[in-house]
DNA sequence: AATAAATATTGACATGTATCGATGAATGTT
DNA sequence: AACATTCATCGATACATGTCAATATTTATT
């Protein structure tokens, strides 16, 4: 199973429709957290909460200007979704549909 | 954030570990229940729980014969969990970047 | 009809996490 | 130095859901 945690972790922060709408703004560039915040109606430690979220999970970058952070979306991170996704649900070589069984501390 | 919960929703379900681990399994092709209990440590009942959950949600297909049912990928879900993707994480027109306010209900 | 096998359903429980208000920390301004 | 602004952290709460055992349902077999 720990093959397929990493990527269901990120599958599941992209599973909130706020932090959605967060890519959503932020797919166009750099943001401001206030900006975010002032089209959003959630708090502002909410908010914070989920830029850290998508920070840890390598989605989005944060740079620091004085007393505000600017939020972009992690280029990379668009090509590796679109690959973890492929290389789970597309056939390919040596899988696991061929016959291993899977405990959980695999 | 309506706009958003489908999608969220789509990539939540791809957020388990167990579930990723069935869909690896199905990407070569048809397998039953069975066949992929057989190869996973959870119950069957756990196992049956998620193949509604994936069924449900238009990524698995399922087909009964006799006492079996047998469980394929949804090609076309490939391709939709792509464009789903990239219609929130890519630069487009008419972004909500540019400006609207959104609220709870929208 | 009785039994067996495959799958679904139900109810209970534990865990994770989104959310908020309150507060703290860092920076800039007066 | 005092204050304001921006963001982070903390503690509490509510809700969703993964998991299981037990049971029901469906179909085939004897």
């Amino acid at each position: 199973m720990q093959k397929y945690e990493a990527a269901a972790k990120l599958f599941r922060i992209l599973g909130e429709p706020m932090r959605l709408a967060i890519l959503d703004m932020l797919s166009c560039g750099e943001l401001c957290a206030c900006d975010i915040l002032e089209r959003l109606t959630i708090s502002q430690s909410t908010l914070s909460h989920h830029m850290r979220v998508l920070q840890q999970a390598g989605i989005v970058m944060a740079r620091k200007d004085a007393t505000w952070v600017y939020y972009t979306i992690n280029p990379k991170i668009v090509p590796d979704l679109h690959n973890i996704l492929d290389d789970i649900i597309l056939p390919k070589k040596n899988c696991i549909c061929e016959g291993v069984k899977l405990e959980d501390n695999k």
